[in-house]
Formats: structure tokens, sequence, C-alpha cells
DNA sequence: GACCTGCTGCGGATTG
């Protein structure tokens, strides 16, 4: 057995720790509590204040909480104490319970991991004696909530601390609202304020983040930031190039071509070459992307006559086929690289992998960081990460996307934000108010009836959804009634509505976020198929599906139908669907790599060539100068701004009756308009009022984002979506930029 | 949104 760590080390915190629990350190063989967990002793155990515990592994995070809050449970005597964890992974609960069965057994505290797959009886056991360690999803707590009523107040009542897993994985979502929601009406069950504890990876804004975990009363949490040694990465950005097609008359076909395939397949072969024999991660981007590479790379494992290396990981695959993957990569006698979607960028444990290979740009520069983090993990390894940037030849068809290499300048730009350590910040302006439709109507079950001043104060006052007038709740309320999700009987309780049993019945209302659904495309009556639609929708808006140009002719939100009919004007863009929301500062970021003349240290040749080509376009266009470019009927508007701004910016330009106006990533493209009429439009929109912005957005269409958002106010419903996806600011300020270039404003 | 995440209680059959 290792030896005690020494009194030095030990002198502080760790001596306050119940002597159970020092013995399980010594019996770890642990040389001496890490410095996070160290300094989360003393807070966690006077239970006076709330704490963020920030640490790059999941290892130490968990413990530096438990410790401590096991501590105070031990001694809390037989009959109370409870610590509640709430995770956003069944897989973390799975993980978190078998850390502490064996801590917790020492200390005679029951633990019990409560999700949709633990059964019945186990449940039974923690209600029968409510106290110990409960593991729990949101989900199941709303169920708890709904299910148990007024008998959820027994359970409760003896929590001594919420602790929140993965902290950075609420902010800023609909879950992440429910979460906030349900710690409160933990606090209120519990007729008192509870000790809230948040783990997470290094979170960027550590202010935001305490914001998150108590609602204003963000100063007095206690944030505790774990010094870790900076990695050492080696990047690789890869460039490969698809030949035009052999009649360079013909405008680019979407879909694949022979360029296209010989492209991939040189990616395949690179892949192949360098990833046989270890353990790695491959990133594509989309499922569909990671079925083509698996199948493309087995059949080379096949053609070597050497067992299959490479497994395919995605949220549509069954949980068998994922849990061969997860086996195959934690394993360890045989090498085995996955084809993945982000169901592999946080929670389940793989073990360590040598490298990561990113297909394209990733959604993020926060989600390429998570996947950089999964590599590099043995001491003394660098974390590797190679991107692999696939571009078309320039003909005289090419678009500015192409012209300015947008797919590879994009991935660069990242990767130096990446390294400057930069990542996107959750946007935490958003209201989420689908979540407080499901809170109202939750509440109402929970107590069986309440009255709509104590709803408010409840759930908006003193919950989660701050930032809603007493009017405006009201006004929703009426909304909810109108479509007999409530009722009301005489003497003002408000109660469930037909409509409303029906939903809260239904075991799938637990969930905030809704699941994919699609909107049917209609043309002269014939369904054409279906389609998930990701920005807002306008009659006279042009979209793309299968491949040609559409225009909308009528939008019909309850049905979820799009009217639409050929429009044989302008040419298809690249992207069939939508594009992950690229963030501003991304943009900001590719404009400065285009303009400058530094080389990139970490491109391979092709790669070199293609950006010094994409710098001569951008200086030959005077892009450094100039932000607005007509040619004929096209006026592009070149914003360097984020996919939010740029959307804004569409809508208002619509708002005030531009003709045609499209955001293509690189640029907002605008048609059908003379150029002084969108230069009017631009410098209205530099001088625009929040007060307007109501009045511009009326004709947009298709906001329902949110499971609940059908059942909003259509005022609440705008403002809601306003909140989480537009930048007013963001478009106003690019606007005015668009105009200085040209000589205005 | 490209990609994710989650889910009760009860009746009936079977087994100890």
């Amino acid at each position: 057995m290792n030896s005690p760590p020494s009194k030095s080390e030990a002198s502080s915190g760790f001596e306050l720790l119940d002597p159970r629990i020092q013995r399980w350190v010594w019996e770890k063989g642990w040389t001496g509590l890490r410095d996070a967990q160290e300094r989360a002793i003393r807070p966690i155990l006077a239970a006076e204040c709330d704490v963020i515990i920030a640490a790059a592994t999941a290892a130490g995070k968990t413990e530096a909480a438990f410790l401590p809050a096991l501590t105070v449970i031990a001694n809390a005597g037989e009959e109370s104490g409870l610590v509640i964890y709430i995770s956003p992974l069944k897989a973390l609960i799975n993980d978190q319970f078998g850390r502490l069965d064996q801590l917790c057994d020492a200390l005679e505290v029951p633990v019990i991991p409560w999700h949709g797959d633990v059964s019945a009886s186990r449940k039974q056991k923690f209600l029968k004696t409510p106290r110990g360690v409960l593991l729990i999803t949101p989900e199941s707590l709303e169920a708890l909530f709904v299910r148990r009523g007024s008998g959820v107040a027994r359970l409760f009542v003896e929590t001594t601390h919420l602790i929140v897993d993965e902290l950075h994985a609420f902010i800023g979502s609909d879950r992440g609202k429910q979460m906030q929601s349900l710690l409160h009406r933990i606090e209120v069950a519990a007729e008192r304020r509870i000790p809230r504890i948040g783990l997470s990876a290094t979170l960027g804004d550590m202010r935001l983040a305490a914001e998150y975990l108590r609602p204003n009363g963000a100063d007095s949490v206690d944030v505790i930031v774990s010094d870790s040694k900076s990695q050492e990465f080696q990047i690789q950005v890869r460039g490969y190039v698809v030949a035009a097609p052999p009649n360079n008359a013909q405008p680019k076909a979407a879909g694949d071509n022979e360029g296209e395939l010989a492209a991939q397949s040189s990616v395949v072969g690179h892949l192949y070459k360098t990833l046989c024999g270890t353990n790695n991660l491959v990133f594509p981007n989309t499922r569909s992307n990671v079925e083509f590479y698996t199948d493309a790379l087995r059949r080379r494992c096949e053609a070597d006559g050497r067992p299959a290396e490479f497994w395919p990981h995605h949220g549509s695959l069954s949980r068998e086929l994922r849990e061969d993957t997860e086996n195959a990569l934690k394993d360890g006698s045989r090498p085995a690289t996955a084809i993945c979607t982000n169901t592999l960028e946080l929670g389940i444990d793989i073990g360590a992998v040598k490298s990561i290979a990113q297909i394209g740009p990733g959604p993020s520069v926060a989600s390429l960081r998570q996947r950089l983090g999964r590599s590099g993990r043995r001491p003394g390894e660098p974390a590797i990460l190679r991107s692999y940037a696939i571009e078309h030849e320039l003909t005289q068809h090419s678009d500015y996307s192409d012209r300015l290499r947008e797919g590879m300048v994009q991935s660069v730009a990242m990767i130096q934000l990446l390294l400057r350590g930069w990542f996107e910040p959750p946007n935490s302006a958003g209201l989420h108010l689908s979540t407080l439709v499901q809170q109202v109507l939750s509440v109402i079950a929970e107590r069986g009836g309440a009255m709509a001043p104590a709803l408010f104060h409840g759930l908006v006052t003193e919950g989660a959804f701050a930032g809603l007038s007493q009017a405006e709740f009201a006004a929703l309320l009426r909304s909810l009634a109108k479509l007999d999700l409530i009722s009301q009987d005489s003497t003002g309780l408000l109660l469930l509505g037909q409509k409303g049993e029906h939903f809260v019945a239904s075991y799938d209302f637990y969930a905030a976020f809704a699941s994919d659904d699609e909107w049917q495309i209609v043309c002269d009556g014939r369904v054409m198929g279906s389609l998930p639609i990701s920005s807002p929708i306008t009659v006279g808006m042009r979209i793309i599906f299968g491949g040609r140009r559409w225009l909308v002719v009528s939008v019909d939100d309850e049905a979820q139908v799009v009217s639409v009919r050929s429009d044989p004007g302008g040419r298809p863009p690249r992207f069939d669907s939508g594009r992950p929301s690229v963030h501003d500062m991304v943009r900001k970021e590719m404009r400065a790599v285009l303009g400058g003349t530094a080389p990139v240290t970490f491109l391979d040749s092709i790669a070199s060539r293609l950006l010094v080509e994409a710098r001569e376009q951008y200086q030959m266009l005077h892009l450094d100068q100039r932000q607005i470019i007509q040619t004929g009927a096209l006026t592009n508007l070149f914003t360097w701004s984020g996919d939010a701004e740029n959307d804004t910016l569409v809508l208002l330009l619509k708002g005030l009756g531009v003709a045609q106006a499209d955001n293509e990533g690189v640029t907002v493209c605008v048609t059908g308009s003379e150029l002084n009429r969108i230069l009017d439009a631009l410098l209205d929109i530099s001088q625009l009022d929040n007060s307007d912005l109501e009045d511009l957005l009326k004709d947009a269409h298709n906001m329902t984002r949110g499971k609940w958002d059908w059942a909003l106010p259509e005022t609440l419903l705008k403002k809601s979506f306003v909140s989480s996806h537009l930048s007013f600011i963001g478009a106003r300020s690019a606007a005015g930029e668009c105009l200085r270039s040209f000589g205005h404003g």
C-alpha cells in the first residue's frame, strides 16, 4: 500500500474530510489531493455558498465535489442528508455510480442512479428512504415533480447540495433553462436555499457560468479554476483539390461528380495510411459522411486482408452498434479508429486516442477544442489534429465562396482562434419561452392547480425566466387557455385543460427539447419530400431542395408545409441544407487570414497554395477596402459577420422591402433591387431603434424551434426567437460598415 | 440548426 499523503500536503483541507474518506484516498494510492480538490473542501463543507469547479479532466472534478459533500452527508446521521447530482447523460450517471459505489459503501451512504434505464424497484427503494446520493437526469427530475406532486417536498427536504455536472453542456439551451428551473423548484419544495455546485471543463467566461448557476447571485459563487499545464499541439491543415469537370462551360452541378469522388478518395487514402495501427477519432461533420468514410476505410482494410479497424458512431445507430464501437476503442488489445459525430465529443470514457481528424471545418471552435482534448492524454504525448480541406478548382463560373476558399480559410481561422485560447461563449441571453410553457404545465400538474400570480412569482420573478413582464406572462397564459392546454375554474385556479392533460400524461413531456421534425415541400399540390428547415422562411424567399432552386409561394406554420414553384433565376448555392451557425469572431478572423501576408505555419503544400490563391482573390476584389460588390443584378455584401448577424440583416432588408436577400455565409447576396435602394435600406438599418424591430419582422415565418414554441402568442414567439437566434446590434453595425466602405454614412 | 441529449406507471405473465 502507498503511504498516506505527507503532513504538509494534508495540513489544510484533507484532514477535514471524514476519516473513512481519507482512508479511501490513501487506498486509491493517490499521493495527495489535486489543487482544485483541495480548494473545494472548505467552501463545500461550509455549505454556505455556491461553487463552480472548472478543471480539464473529468477525474479530479467529481471527486472535488463529492469528497466534501459526502463528508457532510456521512455526518448528518442515519435519517438525513441528500446530495442530488444532475447529469446531462445517462452514460455519465452509470460511470459516476461505478466510481462512488465503493466509497459510499464504506460510508454506509446509499447511492441511487435514477434514469430511464434504471429498474422501478431500485427507484422504489429510494422513495422509501430518500437519503444518500441521487444521480439523476433533468428529465427524470421533471417526471418526479409531475408524478409525485405534493409528495416531492418530502423527497427533497433533506437536500444538502445540488451538483450539476458538465455545466457548459446546459448553458444557453432549452434544456439548460429547464435545469435552472428545476434547481429553483427543488429549493421551493425544500423551502430554503440549497448550495449549488457546478462542474465543468474550463469554461471561457466564469462570470457567465456563475450567473447561470445562481441567477441574481453570481457574486457569491466561489469559482475554483484548476491550474492545468498547457498542452502541446501538433496541427496540420491538408488541402485537396476537386478538378473542374472537363466541360468548363457547364455550371458546377450539385451532388457527386468524378472530381469530388477522386478528392474524397485521396482523403480516405491518407486517413488509411496514417491512422492504421493506432486509436483515433475522425469527425466528418454529418451522419451520412460517417457512413461514407467508414465504408470506404473498411473496404481498404478488407482489400489488404487486415481486420477492421474503423468503426462508425452516431445518434441514428442502434445502441448495440454504438457500444461495439465504444468497446473497440476501450479494448486496447487491437487498434481502433471511430468515425463519428459529436456523440463521441463528451461524456463517455473511451480512453486516450492518438490523433483527431477533422474533415471540413468543425461546427465551432468550442467543439474543436473539446475534440482535441480527447487526444494526447498520456504524459509527454502531444494532441494531434489533422484538418482536411476539400476545395474546388477555380473556373470562370466559380463563386465567391470558392474563390476565397471559404471552407479552408474557416478551418484556418478556427485553428488560429483555438491556439489563442478563444472559443464561442454560450448565448446566455436566450429567453427559451418554449421551456416556460413546459414549466407552467409541469407546476400546475405538480400542485394540482395554481393561481396565476403564484406561477408568475415562482417561475418568472424568482425563477429561471426573469425578463418577462406580468402583461406578457398573462398573454402567454391566455394563449395556453385558448389552445386548451390550461383552463380556469370559478375561483381563478388554473388547471390543466383537456389537451394539457393529454400532453402531460405522455412520457415525452419530460424532455424540454424536441426531436427533429421535417417540413413538407409541396409543388403544385404534389409532395416532393421533406426537409429539416433551419432559417426563418418568408414568402418570396428561395430555397434549395434536391439540388434545385425554388421560390416559396406560401408557408403553413401549423401544418409545417412549404409550397414552392420552380424558380429558374439565379444559380444554386453550394449547400443543400443549412450549415452550423458560424460565430462573428470566426468571420472576423477569416478576414484577417485573407488580408494577412504572413505564412501560416501549419499548412501542407497544397493548402499553402490554396491560401496564396485565396489571398490573391481577396486583393484582386479589393476586399480590404470594399464590402459591396455589384455584378449585374447581383449585389454581394461582404459583411464579415457571423450567421446570427447575417440572418438578422437579411430579415431586416426584407422587412424594408428589398426584393431578395440570402445569407450565403461569406456574403449576403441581394438580387432584384437597385443598388440605391439597397444603400437606402442599409442606411435605415444602421440607424434603427430596437422599437422598430417588431414591425420589421412581421412578415417572417418559421420561427418555431423549441418544442412548445407553437403554443406561444405571436409576439412572445418572436421575442424568444430574437433573443436566441438574432443579433440586432451586430446587423446594425454590419450595415454601417458596408455603407462606410462605400463612402456613405 | 450541422450534431446531440432524454422518458412513467401499470397490468399481466412468470418465477421463487
